[in-house]
DNA sequence: GTGGTCTAGACCACA
DNA sequence: GTGGTCTAGACCACA
């Protein structure tokens, strides 16, 4: 499956679960209506408790991004998709804002910043993709 | 102080105090032999506990950044500012790293990762989306 | 306190709670800026799991009635009072409109129902003070 | 068929039929000697999983309401009327009872719940706020 | 098989 | 002391 977690990255293992289905449904690899992997096959998949799946899971309906069918599973809501998109946006956005304050408040300059995320970004895709379809921001990088 | 303190941003406090001093040094704020503002200080003035503060300064005395002066207080080490500038590259290389990986990981391309990088950042500094081509930025770091 | 809850009425104790702790709000015995009582004091005191009574807080917590505050509890949000006035009008509506219509569906005429209905509440109240204010009311149920 | 099962009301679905059983005895919809619906039948009319159904014909038949005939089916024992005569007032005033002393608790005042009452009535019943004193239902109970 | 609830108990960050 | 997270494991209703 999809996910993959890290249960010493200081985000709670569930709410990793959480933000990775929301991940999931907005990039299509969950559709609304599809069931998902059970509790415990998650569990037993991820090695991790079924009550820390099962509260991300709870969570998920609580947002109305998942349904519960008795007996049968947890599935995504109809409503799911632009939830997520927008989740999707939010959650990074919010991070990344989090992450470059931190970095320029402990007194990198915005180019150096700006280089280390076209160096992490190339290194993560494996290539040196044009990072950013606008030339400008393409060009600021290079020059720094 | 330089401090800015986030209690709902997932990193826990005392860690986030480790880290900005750390920065502060790094950034030449605070200079080796200099000494700290005092704990009840620090915590009347972040609103945190100063359990929470000593812990942050114990840690960094354990990993020599810091030094315990009988009756004085706490000091930079001579050492601290290649460890700091070592230590700055790392846990912001890594929390960027982290983050990056989340984004794509999430769905999105490099091009929106980095779109929303430069948008967040021209945020952040108040300047125009040009990110980093200003001279004055690039100037005060080699400066500092 | 002024919970009481019943393990085995079919309603998940951690609901029970949620509910109780809407109610207090509603009624006022529950004031926005409150303290509520510990996690631990509770369980002990209800003779209940903590993990449940801690279930019941954090949905409070996500439904924007509690707050939690580091290291010192959960208080009542400012916010509280008019979700708590509209969820009690709801939940209560909602149980009500349930055991009425089953017991018509049963057979039950309406004259039998409020029969019972003014009976069960004189027994509760151990009076027999004038039901509703509305006379017409009043006189449906006495003369049925 | 008379029954109408809500999967959400907290009440578990094979006590919704057997309350549902029990009621229809008792309103002389189910005579005894009378054959209940498959149950298959009523496993798909409802939506319902057989084994649900199942459970509660069980429970039914456990309590002398329902006898097993061979070959033929479930039919209503010839016992079966005033067990669930009584049993419909204990099952509803036993739920009401619980409803009334919430909403009592919640800090709602006899009045007030009287009037949620006498409206929801009206509501269910398509009628005036006079709540029962309509001579027509009360015959229809009498002769049923 | 599925999810939902509950208990018991550990460990952490914070005041 | 406070709440937050996680594990382990039981039992229930339902398909």
């Amino acid at each position: 499956m999809f996910f993959s977690i890290d249960p010493s990255n200081g985000v709670a293992i569930y709410e990793q679960v959480v933000r990775q289905v929301k991940f999931a449904v907005a990039e299509g690899t969950l559709r609304p209506g599809q069931l998902l992997p059970s509790v415990r096959g998650l569990s037993g998949q991820l090695a991790i408790n079924p009550n820390t799946i099962h509260r991300a899971f709870q969570q998920l309906q609580a947002e109305g991004i998942l349904l519960s069918q008795r007996g049968v599973g947890l599935t995504v809501a109809q409503a799911a998709l632009p939830l997520c998109l927008e989740a999707r946006q939010q959650l990074i956005s919010e991070r990344l804002r989090g992450v470059l304050a931190e970095a320029l408040h402990a007194g990198l300059s915005c180019a150096q910043v700006a280089d280390l995320v076209s160096g992490q970004l190339a290194a993560l895709e494996g290539k040196v993709p044009t990072v950013a379809s606008d030339p400008e921001t393409a060009a600021t990088e290079d020059s720094s």
